[in-house]
DNA sequence: TTGACACCCATAAAATCCCATGATATCCCA
DNA sequence: TGGGATATCATGGGATTTTATGGGTGTCAA
């Protein structure tokens, strides 16, 4: 499974074709698609981005709700109804579509950040702000995490 | 998994590239990744490294926490937005990117510490005097370490 | 026939490779 | 066990490749 960490800030051209970062690229090197799955994030102005195998991890863990309840039907709408699949030019780049760019309020630049098994991209500077913010609340909450292996996350 | 120890000095050239102790880079050699992930402590002016591997783990145990739950993305956000992935050139080098350097008041040399499954990358001086000061508190408080056999770490 | 988009090529900057050097550390055999 | 022969290591720097970025062109479809 793929790993995203990191920060990276890269120019979205006139064309609104963006760069991913390298390492992301090397990340997802051996995956069946070579490009990305990304949807706007419901919790924040961002963009979600992942690899075609965590989409079907996600399946899975949204699966666990009952066919047909609220809850189902919700996060699917959530996960996948808006969810666009990009491949990669053949210079690693991506087409940002305009209801993308437009939600996560990207003009100039795109910022990239890992978060492990996804990343998500957004305004360079309003990305700032955000990390600054969520580093002041794992502080503050005195959020740690256990370090034992964990018992296999099934893959 | 791998484990660190002991403290080594080495040049930072202008290139920015600083030899990794031969030591770790054994202890890393069955990595998968041949190479070190390194990121900002926040604790103190220093550089936590460590390996892939450890990364992983790390980010099954933020996975612990339901995607979209705000302890997830705090966690994700301070473990993984300021991790840099370092690959060894040929020599067993890394280039340490500017923001890092910074962080730790590098400039000439840096200074290489064991800590078990992670290392800290100092300002050489600074480092001598951080480990007085830990040695010191550690006999003044009289700290005593309960000996555990080896959780037989799975695989 | 006008966009939208994939594909191709060009460029500058940055990262990485590759070879050379001297200094230790290690090996090996008389 | 002494000590020369042989690796290993940290370091330097030129050559080469990768990256991010820009822009042109052909193609397919509405």
């Amino acid at each position: 499974m793929a790993v995203f960490f990191g920060t990276f800030e890269n120019k979205v051209d006139r064309k609104g074709r963006v760069s991913v970062p390298a390492p992301f690229r090397q990340a997802l090197a051996k995956s069946a698609f070579q490009g990305i799955i990304v949807r706007p994030s419901h919790r924040s102005a961002a963009l979600e981005g992942c690899d075609l195998e965590f989409m079907e991890q996600l399946n899975g863990s949204v699966s666990l709700n009952d066919l047909y309840s609220d809850a189902h039907e919700d996060l699917a709408f959530t996960v996948f109804a808006e969810s666009h699949q990009l491949a990669f030019d053949s210079e690693g780049r991506i087409l940002l579509p305009p209801d993308l760019i437009e939600h996560a309020g990207i003009s100039e630049k795109a910022g990239f950040v890992g978060m492990g098994s996804l990343f998500q991209i957004w305004e360079p500077e309003t990305l700032r702000r955000q990390k600054e913010a969520a580093r002041a609340r794992a502080r503050e909450k005195g959020l740690t995490l256990p370090l034992r292996p964990v018992p296999e996350a099934g893959q």
